[in-house]
RNA sequence: GGAGGCGUCGCCUAGUCCGGUUUAUGGCGCCCGCCUGCUAAGCGGGUUGAGGGUAAUCCCCUCUCGCGGGUUCAAAUCCCGCCGCCUCCGCCA
C-alpha cells in the first residue's frame, strides 16, 4: 500500500508513477474521492457518537419525566449512530480498495516501460565457448538423465507436467546448494529460517500476490490457505501486527521453503526440463530495515546474490528491471541472469526487490524509533533457487565426457569434485 | 476430532456473576523531574495503538479489553459465531 499522505499531498507524483508502469491513473482520482468521502463520513459518525455518549452519561442520574425524555432522544440518536457507522465502514472499505489497488511508486532510477525495457547494469564472467573447446554442450535434461540426477519423466507421471524428481547426485546437489547458501547467509549475519509454505489470505494479500499475480497462486480447496510462490510471503507476514525495535534493525532472515507457482499464461514456454516448474525449493533473503536504509540494503542484497553466483563460477548479467515489470510491491528490482549454454541466453536465477514500506503498511509492521513510531521497509532477494541454479551449474560446468565439474565452493558440501554419468 | 479452562493498554493483574459515577485498577519495567557526594531507596508526574479535526510534536474528539456480529438509551461486563493458547482424551509423522 502506498503512503496515503503521498496520494493526498502529491497525487501527480502517483499519476506519473502509474504512467511509468504503463498503467492508467484513474485509480488516483478514485482514491482521492474515496478519501474525501471517507473523512466526511468519519466526521459525521464521530459527531453523532459523541452526542450519544454525552446524553448517555446523564441517564443514570436522571429520574421521572426527565429520564423518559432522555431515553426517547437517545433512542433516536442510536439509530443515527448505527447508520453513520455503517456509512463510515463502507467509505473506509472503498478507500482501502482503491488504495490497495495502486502499486508501489517505482524508484526514480527504475527504467520506464515493460519487460524488454530493462537496463543492463553489469555483465560478470564470460560464457563458456564450447565450440572452441571442441564439443557441443548437452542440455540439463540430458545431463540430468545421464547423471541420474533429474527425472522429469517420472515427475510427469506422478505429479504432471512441470514436475520432477531430483535423485542421487541431483538430490545431493540441492542439499549442498542449500547448505552453501545457508552458510553464506549465516556468515553475513542472517538468521536462518525454515518457513511455512501454506499461508492465510492476509499474508498473500499483504505481499501483493493476490492482485494481478493471483492467477499464478495455488489455493487449497475448501480452506482459506494458499501455497506460497516464495518465502517472501511468510517472511513479510512474520512480523505483521508488530512494532519492532528500531534499534534492532536491520533484521535479516534467510528462509528456506518450497515455492509453488501455477505458471498460468506460460503455456508453451520452457516446457522441457526444470527451468520453469510448478514447485521448487529456494533460500530467500528477507530484510526489515528503515526506509532510509532500504536503497543501500538493496545494493547489499544484490552483492550477496552476486557473491553466491561467483562461488558457483557462473557467467551472468545484472539488469535493472523496468517499472512495468516490477510487480505490485517492488519499487525497484535487480535480476541476476545466468548464462544457459544450450539456450544461448541469460535466464533469471535471482531477483532482489526493494518493497520500501509497501508491504509493511499492508501487514501493519512498524518500528519504535527515538523520534517515535514509524515505517519499516522490507526487501527480498533470492539467494538460491534450486532448480534453475542446478540447470546453470550442470550446463556450465559439463565436460566433454558427460561429467560435470563441481565448483570449488560446493565441493565441501557435496563431498566430490566431479559428477560422473551413470554406467549403461 | 472430543471435553474443559483461558484470552484486559510491554509483562503481571483488578473489574466480568449483579451492564451505567471506569477518563479500565494496581504492581513491575521504562521515561521525565525532585531529592541526593555517586548509585540505590524515597517523592511527584508520564507510559496501548489507530484515526479524524487543526498550521501544529499544544489541544479537542472517535475507535481500540483476542476478532466479528447481536441485544440495549448504554457492553470489558449479557447473547451468538470465529480465532488463538493451555489441560485432559483420541489419533498420528
Amino acid at each position: 500500500m502506498i503512503d496515503p499522505r503521498l496520494l493526498r499531498d502529491d497525487p501527480d507524483r502517483v499519476r506519473a508513477a502509474q504512467a511509468k508502469r504503463g498503467l492508467s491513473d484513474d485509480v488516483v482520482d478514485v482514491a482521492l474521492r474515496a478519501d474525501a468521502s471517507r473523512r466526511s463520513a468519519i466526521a459525521e459518525f464521530e459527531e453523532k457518537r459523541g452526542e450519544q455518549k454525552r446524553l448517555g452519561k446523564l441517564i443514570p442520574r436522571a429520574e421521572g419525566d426527565e429520564r423518559a425524555e432522555l431515553l426517547a432522544r437517545t433512542k433516536v440518536i442510536a439509530g443515527e449512530v448505527k447508520a453513520a457507522e455503517s456509512a463510515q465502514a463502507e467509505a473506509e472499505r472503498a478507500w482501502q480498495d482503491a488504495l490497495m489497488s495502486i502499486p508501489n511508486v517505482a524508484a526514480d532510477q527504475a527504467p520506464a516501460g515493460g519487460e524488454d525495457d530493462f537496463v543492463l547494469l553489469e555483465t560478470v564472467g564470460t560464457p563458456r565457448d564450447f565450440a572452441a573447446e571442441g564439443f557441443t554442450p548437452l542440455d540439463h535434461i540430458e545431463l540430468g538423465r545421464r547423471l541420474g540426477a533429474i527425472d522429469v519423466e517420472r515427475g510427469a507421471k506422478v505429479s504432471g507436467s512441470r514436475f520432477y524428481f531430483l535423485t542421487g547426485v541431483g538430490a545431493e546437489l540441492e542439499l549442498a546448494l542449500v547448505n552453501l547458501a545457508m552458510a553464506q547467509a549465516r556468515e553475513s549475519g542472517f538468521t536462518q529460517v525454515i518457513a511455512p509454505s501454506l499461508v492465510k489470505p492476509r499474508a498473500m494479500e499483504g505481499t501483493g500476490f493476490l492482485g494481478q499475480a493471483a492467477d499464478d497462486v495455488y489455493r487449497i480447496e475448501g480452506q482459506d490457505l494458499y501455497l506460497v510462490g516464495t518465502s517472501e510471503v511468510p517472511m513479510a507476514a512474520y512480523h505483521s501486527d508488530e512494532i519492532l525495535d528500531g534499534a534492532a534493525l536491520p533484521l535479516r532472515y534467510a528462509a528456506f521453503s518450497p515455492c509453488f507457482r501455477k505458471e498460468a499464461g506460460s503455456h508453451g514456454k520452457d516446457t522441457r526440463g526444470i527451468i520453469r516448474v510448478h514447485w521448487f525449493d529456494k533460500v530467500e533473503m528477507f530484510v526489515y530495515t528503515t526506509p532510509e536504509e532500504a536503497a543501500a540494503e538493496h545494493e547489499r542484497l544484490l552483492g550477496w546474490e552476486k557473491a553466491f553466483l561467483d562461488k558457483l563460477e557462473l557467467a551472468y548479467r545484472v539488469i535493472d528491471v523496468a517499472a512495468g515489470d516490477l510487480g505490485l510491491s517492488a519499487q525497484r528490482k535487480f535480476d541476476c541472469e545466468a548464462w544457459i549454454p544450450t539456450q544461448e541466453r541469460y535466464r533469471e536465477l535471482t531477483s532482489a526487490s526493494n518493497c520500501t514500506e509497501f508491504q509493511t503498511r499492508r501487514l501493519d509492521t512498524r518500528a519504535r524509533y527515538d523520534e517515535g513510531i514509524g515505517a519499516v521497509a522490507t526487501l527480498n532477494g533470492t539467494l538460491c533457487a534450486m532448480t534453475r541454479t542446478i540447470v546453470a551449474i550442470l550446463e556450465t560446468h559439463q565436460q566433454a565426457d558427460g561429467s560435470v565439474r563441481v565448483p570449488e565452493a560446493l565441493r565441501p558440501w557435496l563431498g566430490r569434485d566431479v559428477l560422473e554419468p551413470l554406467r549403461g
